[in-house]
Formats: structure tokens, C-alpha cells, sequence
DNA sequence: GCAAAAGTAATAGCTATACTATTACATTTG
DNA sequence: CAAATGTAATAGTATAGCTATTACTTTTGC
């Protein structure tokens, strides 16, 4: 447990960021109010200049910790899928039945997030939002593939591939694991943005949850 | 048959560009080069400038045509999905059994794009690759609410609930058609896009397509 | 205990994108 | 054939995104 548990902290590529934004006041600064900027006025809208008058700070001191507004967006997805990966990590252990520890790593990728009080500079709940609205604009890119190799996205691939072992180890004959849940957590987030915004081409409410329905899916696939 | 054919001429909503492209030859260059020269450089750095250029002619004249290049993008992808629908009502018209009708619709939607020639001045195999890397970003903003009441997506969730309804008519108790048809529209963009730039979380390639995996997700889950 | 080094921040300014205003020339149509 | 409409060029403005420079503050090593 205690790679992972480091893991959370260090292993977000420090190509991603210019100084760790964890080793000071005004980078956690940075951090907490980029969450609720982003999400009160849209990445689209947000640039360093407003994120520096929000925390009474300068914009070239943001550049100090961040190349651009890019890199911030790929740190926090990183931080919110090592977070993920750290939940599912911490509450699939103890389960020996591979069928509920599957459930239970469905659960956490798809259920509505709540607050963890671990991290008192960062809103879960908030950032959960952001990766929602956000996070296919960190890869749909025309930089993806050099992107790619610096290991920008390696937790985010880490993630479902834990999950994709899991469903191996429930049934190794079923031939697109990864096919499946790439689709269940793209689509995951895809369901709460349908909820929110497109309702005529969803079935996801509040009695039928994203949850409901890919916890479904995936055991009626694999079955 | 009628309507339909026309739809996908007249029926993408008159709010989303200010001059008709199809009513000049300039307007039509402007699709064609548009289309040439986001997949070439991406939408994010795309400009207008950039295709005035490309085009030999004025960056001011294409702003007769369109607001921003954020329209040219709902243009260009309503403009998809309506040929998508014409050719999906096209090719299952005939078909009286609802599972094969159902079978080629998400054939239609899933699978590698061909050139048709009936339009000589869109190339659908580009456009289909645009969509793949820049449909996403056409929505997921802060003005969604209001471009959605605006109809800037009618046409996309007009072709999903065409697919709902052959669900439907394939299994009428199926509980959750809309959320499965919405997931599979979007993870089908998704899949293709991984296969071509992460390769390590999808089954995708040459041998298992899209189209398969979809496939046999959909029957799987409604059976 | 203090000077060198490293960390932090502010100021000003540059470049390119996104968009607008104005004018003029070309083409259609009644 | 002239009024209306379509098309395009020029010359701007505002702002986002980023860089360069300077200066002040804290840490560290002898």
C-alpha cells in the first residue's frame, strides 16, 4: 500500500509542472482557486490574469509553477485520477470476491464524488466537476502524441487498466476489457454531462443513476 | 423520404451561420478548406486568418459567414451528423426486421467513414476525423444551456433517438435505451480516437473494429 | 552572523488571436 | 439601368498568452 499511497503525491510527472505546486503556500493557493475559477466561469474563460487577482497574487507568479494554462489542466486531472485510483485501491483491497471488487471499483469510477477531508485545499466535489467539462480538452489535442510519451496521461491509463484486470479476473474469456471499460469511464463522465445539460438522450436522474446503469452494463457483458 | 432529404440541406438551424456557405462559391470554399485545414493544424489553432490564407481571400469575408469559429465548428458538425442521419434512414428504410434494422444504423454510426460523392466540396472521411477529435469541445461549454435552446444540437440528438427507437422496437423493455445508444454514439467517436492515439486502453484495431465492439455490446445488453 | 544562493513576486511590455468598422467594388434583379 | 444586395479589402481595437527584467525575501553554508 505505501507506493500508492506516495503515489498520489509524487507520481504526477514533473514535466507537468515548473515548481511542485505542493511545496508552497501560493502554489496550493493556486491549485484551490484554479478548482473554483475553472469551474465558475469554464476553462475556455480562464487565464492566469483571473486566477491572479482571484488570490491577490500576480500572473507571472503563476507561470512561476505552471508553463501555461494546459499544464494546470493536465495537473489537476492527474491529481483527480490519482485520487480515483487511490480510493479504488484503498476500498478494493480487503475484498477477495472478484466479482464485488469489480462492483466496487465501478462504484468509485462512476458515482457521484464527495468531499474527502484529506486534502483541505482541494474540493473533490468541484474538481470532479471540472474533469466532467474539461478533461477531454487536455487530450484532444494536436500534441497528444508527444504528450503521450512524457507521460501525461499515465495515471489516467493506469486507472483503467486496474479495472480492466479486474474484469479479467471475473472473466478471462471475455475478449475487449479494455475496449469495455475505457467506454464505461469516458462514458461515466459523458452520463453526468447528459444529466446536466442534454436530458432527451439520457436515462441517468436521480433514480437512475450513471452508476445504476454502468454496473449494469459492464456485468451483463461479462456474464 | 422527402423531408429527410431535404433536412440535410436546409436544416441546420439558420442561427448558426450568418450567411448561407451553400448559397456561394466563396461559402463553399470556405467548408471544403475549413475542413482541409482544421485536420491538418486542430481547432485550437485554427483561425480564420489562417483559412483566409488558405483560401486566397479575406479574413473579414468569412466573418459574413460565420459569427466565430466556434459557429463554423456547430456548422461542420451538424453537417455530419445530418448526413449520418440521411444515410441511416437511407440504408434501413427497407428493412422490416428491427434487429437487422437496429444491426445497420450502429453499423452506420460506428464504422470507418467512406468517401460519397455526392458532395464534391465535403470530404466526409476529414470530417469524420474532425468530429473524432473536435465534436466534444463544440459542446462542452459554458454556453451549452443556451446553444442548446437555441437548437445548435438537434440534429445530433435527433439521430440517437432515431436509434432509441429501433431499441425500442427490438426490445421494448430494455430500461435504459437512450443512456446505451448515447454512450455508444460517443464512445464509438472515442474508440476510434484511442486506436489512434491510445493504443493501450482499447481492443481496437484493424481486426476488432468499433463496429464489432459496439455490436455486440448493444445486442448483448438487450437480449 | 552574514554573505551568497535560491525562492518569490511585481512591473512592464511584446506578440498574435479574435473580432469590428468602414469603405468600395461587383453583381443581381425589378 | 439604377437600386439593392453580395463580396471583399483595409485598417483598425481589445485581450489573451506569455516573456524579460528587476527587486525583494528567505534559506544555506562557512
Amino acid at each position: 500500500m505505501k507506493n500508492i499511497l506516495e503515489g498520489l503525491k509524487v507520481n504526477i510527472s514533473n514535466k507537468i509542472y515548473i515548481k511542485d505546486p505542493e511545496t508552497s503556500e501560493l502554489g496550493k493557493n493556486i491549485i484551490e482557486n484554479s478548482i473554483l475559477l475553472i469551474n465558475e466561469i469554464g476553462f475556455d474563460n480562464f487565464t492566469f490574469k483571473k486566477l491572479g487577482e482571484k488570490i491577490g497574487s500576480n500572473e507571472s507568479s503563476i507561470y512561476r509553477y505552471f508553463e501555461n494554462k494546459h499544464k494546470l489542466l493536465l495537473y489537476l486531472s492527474s491529481w483527480y485520477w490519482g485520487w480515483l485510483e487511490f480510493k479504488i485501491v484503498l476500498s478494493t483491497n480487503s475484498i477477495t470476491n472478484p466479482k464485488e471488487k469489480l462492483i466496487k471499483a465501478l462504484e468509485i469510477i462512476t458515482e457521484e464524488t464527495s468531499k474527502d477531508n484529506n486534502h483541505p485545499h482541494i474540493d473533490e466535489v468541484i474538481l470532479n466537476n471540472i474533469v466532467v467539462c474539461e478533461f477531454s480538452k487536455s487530450y484532444l489535442t494536436k500534441e497528444v502524441e508527444v504528450e503521450n510519451k512524457e507521460g501525461y496521461f499515465l495515471i489516467y491509463k493506469r486507472v483503467i487498466n486496474r479495472i480492466v484486470e479486474m474484469v479479467k479476473e471475473v472473466n478471462p474469456e471475455y475478449p475487449t476489457p479494455k475496449s469495455l471499460i475505457s467506454t464505461v469511464v469516458e462514458g461515466s463522465l459523458h452520463q453526468h454531462f447528459l444529466k446536466n445539460h442534454f436530458k432527451t438522450i439520457t436515462d441517468c436522474n436521480e433514480k437512475t443513476t450513471p452508476k445504476d446503469f454502468f454496473t449494469a452494463v459492464v456485468l451483463k457483458q461479462i456474464s
